[in-house]
DNA sequence: CAATAGTCGAGTAAAATTGTCGGATATAAA
DNA sequence: TTTATATCCGACAATTTTACTCGACTATTG
């Protein structure tokens, strides 16, 4: 199974992304800034996310990235996907020459589970996230409702 | 998210066992030959197995593996976690300091994943898998309902 | 024209994964 | 007791993947 850091990053950025599209487009250089990731690499990211039709750019001062659809018709699968290229669990990718040129004895277990990642992630949002994370400004679940005090780590 | 080729076969292993078990002990020399798993990266999995209590070992001439318990009481998670050691998602691997020591805007997505591809594949039992396998013998999903005749894929 | 901001491809360093090797231990059978 | 079978174990090597950088370029605004 395919789900990496790539794939978190880009949620998180789309994320971003949604939060901060109200008022024109957003720069890389202010996601960078407030998820802390680096430019070069969100340019990275965002390069896919807009050949995927996730997102559409401006160029030039003023310019940056906005959604290419309503939040509410984005889904973390679509993201995931355009970044990370594909979720597949199977080690054959599709064909099934996984054991001596036919399907392994496991190969529809492991599409099952593709089924099941797939659907679980394509039933969620971007406008769903958001208006989670609207609720919930910060931290909430694991015990500890402290707002903010973040100790700063090391660098 | 964890899940590599190491759990893939380890599951496959797992089964072979399972549908060899009747008469004794099997080997993993047994096991190699049938699934195309070198030895050596069997003995390695095997060990995680055992150490999962998954399986148990006969030493010496005419020894080999059996499975611990019933194949009805194995899961594929059990399996899958005994090789991979977890098949989390989230980057902190529970811990919150995703993002500036608090837990980052989308912990809570990454963690329902884990929760369900590990009840999915906690669903799923061995002795389902075997069942399965002997009602359809080989490939039958995909359309296709011809029996052997698989082209050699270039390699 | 100068500054901003996206676009692109190549390239690299680190990490993870996959897999091997050599030798040790336990046990059964000759 | 010797020999052959098999598991057991740690270290290590090769490969692949991942994460990330860099430099040069294009478009747009003022």
């Amino acid at each position: 199974m395919r789900l990496t850091t790539k794939g978190r990053f880009a949620v998180t950025a789309m994320l971003d992304l949604a939060m901060h599209g109200a008022d024109g487009p957003v720069t890389l250089a202010g996601i960078s800034e407030r998820q802390k990731i680096s430019l070069s690499y969100l340019e990275q990211l965002f390069g896919k996310l807009r050949r995927g039709n996730l997102v559409e750019s401006v160029r030039g001062p003023g310019g940056g990235y906005h959604l290419a659809r309503d939040a509410s018709r984005v889904t973390v699968a679509e993201i995931v996907c355009a970044v990370d290229e594909s979720l597949d669990s199977t080690q054959c990718g599709g064909r099934e020459n996984c054991h001596e040129n036919h399907r392994c004895m496991t190969h529809d277990l492991w599409e099952e589970l593709n089924t099941t990642v797939y659907g679980f992630l394509k039933g969620i949002t971007l406008a769903q996230l958001v208006e989670k994370q609207r609720t919930k400004p910060v931290s909430l679940v694991r015990g500890q409702p402290r707002p903010h005090e973040g100790q700063p780590i090391s660098a």
